[in-house]
DNA sequence: ACTCTCGCAACTAACGTTGTTACAAGACGA
DNA sequence: TCGTCTTGTAACAACGTTAGTTGCGAGAGT
């Protein structure tokens, strides 16, 4: 129902393979772990395999598995496989007749950029792994 | 439909607001001149009058304006007066049973928290009456 | 063949937002 | 006092987004 569960799905997801990062998963093991439905995870998880995080196999044996060693995957590159922006600017959809409203929002959705890019150097910092429990 | 389109209808009517500070205004002008209804419109500056930026009288030659100089409305005087965080970090309903879903929640919720900070300092740096068209 | 798995489409339910109508309450002027 | 203007608020419809669910086809392995 939040705005960021896919993130919270997909980091919780990403941490735990971490922990055992040879272990095939299937969605519906994610699923029950994580307290949702299998089509949910495949469709979360869909999107950090095209951003080469995860790799999925078909069949018999099949499921989820790391593309990457956890250490270098960090939260940016899972927010970023997502890639919904947190940082919400609305993309101007009419020619503003107004120009002041134009200017208006220039200034907002620079800034706004601005802040996006300082979000992901933040979360560049961090790696999967580094993340621990207390 | 857009996000931020409260953002926008309030920048946009303060800003026009200070091109003429002493105009009382009502919201059906102001709902003309934005392009929506004004019921949205009181709903919207409703809020910015409760955090102070406008004044609203009833009645006869009733109306809106600006409480304050529009030199001194900043950006995030605004935003804050919407308070509505542009920065989504779900409020962790449930305790969380895994501890590391715990720990990356904090960790990314930490960030966020800083990144929104940062978001303000930047807002506060111009003013309503600074942002001209072209 | 059979079974397991992903991938995908379609649908429902819940929620938030905007726009709209309706009406009460207050303020002012005639 | 009466009429009119305006805000304030509630209620509703329309729409988009998201999570959840079901169903089924396509590969992969035994
Ligand atoms: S349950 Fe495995 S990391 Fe949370
Ligand atoms: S119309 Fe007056 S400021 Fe845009």
């Amino acid at each position: 129902m939040k705005r960021n569960s896919r993130l919270s799905l997909a980091l919780h997801t990403l941490r735990h393979m971490a922990g055992n990062p040879d272990r095939v998963q299937t969605s519906a093991d994610i699923a029950d772990h994580a307290g949702t439905n299998p089509v949910v995870v495949r469709r979360v998880l869909g999107r950090l395999r095209e951003a080469g995080l995860l790799t999925s196999e078909k069949g018999h044996a099949g499921g989820w598995k790391l593309a990457r060693a956890p250490e270098s995957i960090t939260l940016a590159d899972v927010y970023l496989a997502l890639d919904e922006s947190l940082i919400a600017t609305a993309p101007q959809e009419q020619p503003p007749a107004c120009s002041i409203e134009h200017a208006l929002h220039r200034r907002v959705s620079g800034v706004m950029k601005e802040i996006e890019e300082s979000l992901i150097e933040r979360l560049r910092e961090t790696t999967i792994s580094e993340v621990r429990g207390e």
